[in-house]
DNA sequence: TATTTTGGTTTATATTATAAACTACTTTAC
DNA sequence: GTAAAGTAGTTTATAATATAAACCAAAATA
């Protein structure tokens, strides 16, 4: 089997940990989502807007009680890249075929 | 479940994709590993350096047939490093437990 | 009202990946 | 034998990525 091609955009530590923990939530803020992966704020606003910019999640803006609240959600281009990226990934993990 | 770390040795598609093949074939040369990744020669000599460094794929440069011969072999900490990655990657691709 | 906290963004720097250029030969064709 | 093309790489320059530090704006708190 050849090794196949990994998503650029899904292979970074820190997005391949956004895009799963938001195919398992579906929804979820900055401030979660930063708990979550233990990055830092500069980092996580970077790389949504990297996962935005490829159609991989949907970013709203709004305000809730009185502070601002960005919430992040997956998108079907999000999930089938996740999808595509993983089934890829066996390529390198021992699964041959 | 946490996001565990991801070796950023590993964590590249073309060092990732050297000791995949390393491991099932245990020595191969520099040119096999060309053709089996895609990747340029500079690249290639770039991250084998790289996995030697880390102490992950032992290098033996040698002559044979008048040309130049460089062969790369996994070293236990490879395997271990490389076990160790693939484990740690479960906690992305939605195995949780 | 000064200080700290929340929830981020922007910018600068360090790290990493990649491609292009180069080295040092060997082989083959003239 | 010598010019051209091929083999097997390394080095260097550039582009992309990740990370940290600095910053912003408003809210809460002392």
């Amino acid at each position: 089997m050849e090794f196949k091609e990994l998503d650029p955009i899904l292979h970074s530590q820190l997005r391949l940990a956004i895009v799963s923990l938001l195919i398992s939530v579906r929804e979820a803020e900055f401030t979660f989502i930063r708990e979550k992966t233990n990055a830092t704020a500069g980092n996580l606003s970077v790389q949504i807007q990297k996962l935005k910019d490829a159609g991989y999640i949907s970013v709203v803006k709004q305000f809730k009680d009185n502070y601002p609240q960005t919430i992040c959600k997956i998108t079907p281009a999000g999930v089938n890249a996740f999808e595509q990226y993983v089934k890829n990934l066996q390529s390198y993990l021992g699964i041959q075929k």
